[in-house]
RNA sequence: GCAGCAGUAGCUCAGUUGGUUAGAGCACUAGUUUGUGGAACUAGGGGUCGGUGGUUCGAAUCCACCCUGCUGUACCA
């Protein structure tokens, strides 16, 4: 940690927390975009649930000490304890509890949303992280699982990851205590130990994308609030880790466009400028006239900085004859257009 | 939580018998070019060498503790 001088305040960022540039940002936008698709797609129910909750409402409490469990983060507020959620399926069992007469059943629901955990952060393991998760609350038919199954398989598809390059790996309780009794392992750290080993021999055959995801059933988690007969399951997806998975990808880019940089000359000639952009935005075009009064050069530079596909050099000359010029970024090819041919052209180019 | 390794400029790193004012490349800023970016050249800004304490005439360098990061391991609603 870098001391700041001068009392001034830090520029350093809470452990576990990260700034998410737009790189990223593109990809996970694709990505929900492709559940929201999905999802409508399947019959869920779009739901939101606050950041806080009650800390015993997603069952944080523990009575004998004065806080919270470590894990949340949390504050007492007028003597009531409130935690961040840690994840998506404690505020829904909350939520179906409090609308229980209300909801249809079975229910179903997906969720988008940011959870915090107060753990100690890792390589790709933040406290702060947006998930996914879609529930069926009140059955108990299989057919909702396997439905998830199919729902998550072409979630992944659609957002560009090939059949060959995930793995759905169900497991049931029941197949492994049925395996147990066959191999004779009877004793409980044994089962755990073999247990875990599973889950190690699953993490390590799937390479690039791990632990990626998780559901299951949680049958009893409703009521807990309540005599409620309210059954379920779900699944979650840890975005940020799709969108790290799809960025190793080398071909998978997500477009966007940059906008078109006017150069100012002349702040006098405004006016011709703010034309020019006008046009161009109600085209659709991304545009911007350079925000500030530097010299060409700077312009120029700033807009290579920014990405920019072409800049629009509309000097007095131009402004003459109403033939702004265009620069292309890419090659340095620069030509003489008529305004009206403006938008033609630089759609051309981009 | 436990163990191993690491921390020097925004980034990647040089810097050993402990010795003037701590270096390089890239990046950044300004200029060479007051209408032209990606190249080159010139100049400049930026570090209490992760922190605190100790040893010493003298510490980036040696010692202790702490913080942070990476790796492995344990746990996890």
């Amino acid at each position: 940690m870098t001391k700041e001088k001068n009392n001034k305040p830090s520029k350093e960022l809470p452990l576990g927390f990260v700034d998410r540039q737009e790189k990223e940002l593109l990809v996970r936008d694709f990505i929900i975009s492709n559940i929201k698709e999905v999802m409508i797609k399947y019959g869920f129910q779009y739901l939101e649930t606050p950041s806080f909750e009650y800390s015993d409402s997603i069952g944080k409490f523990l009575p004998d000490k004065e806080r919270p469990d470590e894990g949340v983060f949390s504050f007492k507020d007028e003597n009531k304890w409130l935690s961040l959620r840690y994840d998506l399926t404690a505020p829904l069992a909350r939520y179906v509890a409090k609308n229980y007469l209300e909801i249809p059943k079975p229910f179903k629901r997906y969720q988008l949303g940011t959870v915090w955990r107060n753990e100690k952060p890792g390589p790709g393991r933040f406290r702060e992280f947006l998930q996914f998760d879609a529930d069926y609350v009140g059955t108990k038919s299989l057919q909702a699982d396997a439905e998830l199954c199919v729902m998550i398989s072409e979630i992944l598809e659609k957002c560009g990851l090939a059949k060959s390059e995930y793995i759905i790996k169900i497991s049931s309780r029941k197949i492994t205590e049925e395996l147990f009794k066959k191999i004779n392992i009877k004793d409980n750290q044994q089962r755990l130990t073999a247990l875990r080993a599973l889950d190690k021999i699953d993490r390590l055959g799937w390479i690039g994308v791990k632990e990626l995801l998780g559901g299951g059933r949680y049958d009893n988690l409703v009521n807990n609030f309540g005599n409620y007969d309210a059954p379920a399951t779900g699944i979650s997806i840890g975005i940020d880790r799709l969108v790290y998975a799809l960025m190793q990808k080398k071909e998978f880019k997500v477009k966007q466009s940059k906008p078109v940089v006017i150069c100012v000359f002349d702040k006098n000639s405004m006016k011709d400028y703010i034309e020019v952009q006008t046009i161009l935005r109600k085209a659709g075009v991304s545009t911007e006239i350079y925000p500030g009064e530097s010299k060409l050069k700077k312009q120029m530079e700033y807009a290579n900085k920014i990405k920019s596909p072409v800049v629009i050099l509309y000097g007095e000359n131009e402004i003459k004859l109403g033939k702004p010029t265009l620069r292309n970024l890419s090659t340095g090819e620069e030509k003489s257009i008529e305004i009206k041919e403006l938008v033609n052209e630089i759609k051309k180019i981009i």
